[in-house]
DNA sequence: TGTACATCAGTGAACGCGCGTTCACTGATGTAC
DNA sequence: TGTACATCAGTGAACGCGCGTTCACTGATGTAC
């Protein structure tokens, strides 16, 4: 294939973001190549460095278009129907399109603090905890018990246990 | 060099295990090779194999020492005292030696349920639970706080919003 | 509007590198007599 | 207690493989006239 229109490219490129969202939430950053996700858009893994300078350029969109498309459904939602819906065993199953801040968590809690996701990362952060708050500031205990009840959810999932961390948090928080 | 005494072999086995639990908790389980832990204690990365069928062997058991370290040394704290050091910026920033629960999470949220490391996570989660309730059952939703906050705090590290989240979880939870 | 040429998104082979794992070998340890 | 031999923990080179990245090439798109 040769050259492709503008347009078509700039679709690709949004494409190639969108993807990685998704891949990288599911299978972590490191677990998803630079083909895996081409492959997965369609095309194939030479022409990537047409649109980025290399795969952390990458991460950081990836990272900053999930805290946006999540930040769009949190503030479509009422605190409760958010909370329903974050504590559910269907959100503890599609990572891929689920919070960022639990996705992403794991593999950014080891970056250093000048890494280039981070300040999206911590924006993201601070929008759930306004979200959250039903004072109208923000509530991070709220959000460290979300994610950390996603997070343990998740490792635990096919147990007994995996059920009752979810059911107990929406408990408490509701 | 060599054969070695058994007794040797079962002294470099024993810090195989104990090199990778740190190793692993800091960097992530993918982010430490064989040869890294092996190079840690002091040996060439073939002889591994002496010792253990495979990496994910390694990480069963370095992830079941980690998580009987961290049960003794809960169980010699009382509750504010563990609360007290759980939420420090210190254990935020030496993920080494610190919580399994929150060090290994991110990377068992993406295992299959069928994973040899699961059921020592899942029993380490409760354990963690019995510890915070007050009432002698399992505080899950407490955990989920305490995990959350410390996974934020890391991903967050270096900025201002991760001393708050820390303190503001301190302050929700004594 | 039509023609000539420059641009550049996408292709697919190739690069150096580090990974998990294997293997022939070494030589001190453990054991049989 | 001493000797002869088997065992096996550790060594270091090598395996196939997938990674991020580079590059010469293709040919449709975009542009200049």
């Amino acid at each position: 294939m040769g050259r492709v229109s503008q347009a078509q490219a700039q679709e690709n490129r949004k494409r190639i973001v969108e993807t990685a969202a998704r891949l990288f939430r599911e299978q972590g950053i490191d677990g998803v190549s630079v083909a895996d996700v081409m492959a997965e858009v369609g095309l194939t893994h030479g022409g990537f460095y047409k649109h980025f300078a290399s795969k952390d350029a990458l991460v950081t969109e990836a990272v900053g278009l999930a805290f946006t498309q999540a930040g769009e459904r949190i503030t479509s939602l009422d605190r409760d129907a958010f909370l329903e819906a974050y504590l559910s065993p269907e959100h503890r199953d599609a990572p891929g399109t689920g919070c960022p801040t639990a996705g992403f968590g794991g593999d950014l809690a080891r970056e250093d603090p000048d890494n280039a996701a981070i300040p999206a990362y911590a924006k993201g952060v601070e929008l759930y905890a306004r979200q959250l708050a039903t004072d109208g500031g923000e509530d991070l205990v709220a959000v460290s018990t979300l994610v950390g009840a996603l997070l343990l959810a998740r490792a635990t999932a096919g147990t007994e246990l995996s059920d009752r961390i979810l059911a107990e948090a929406r408990a408490a928080l509701m």
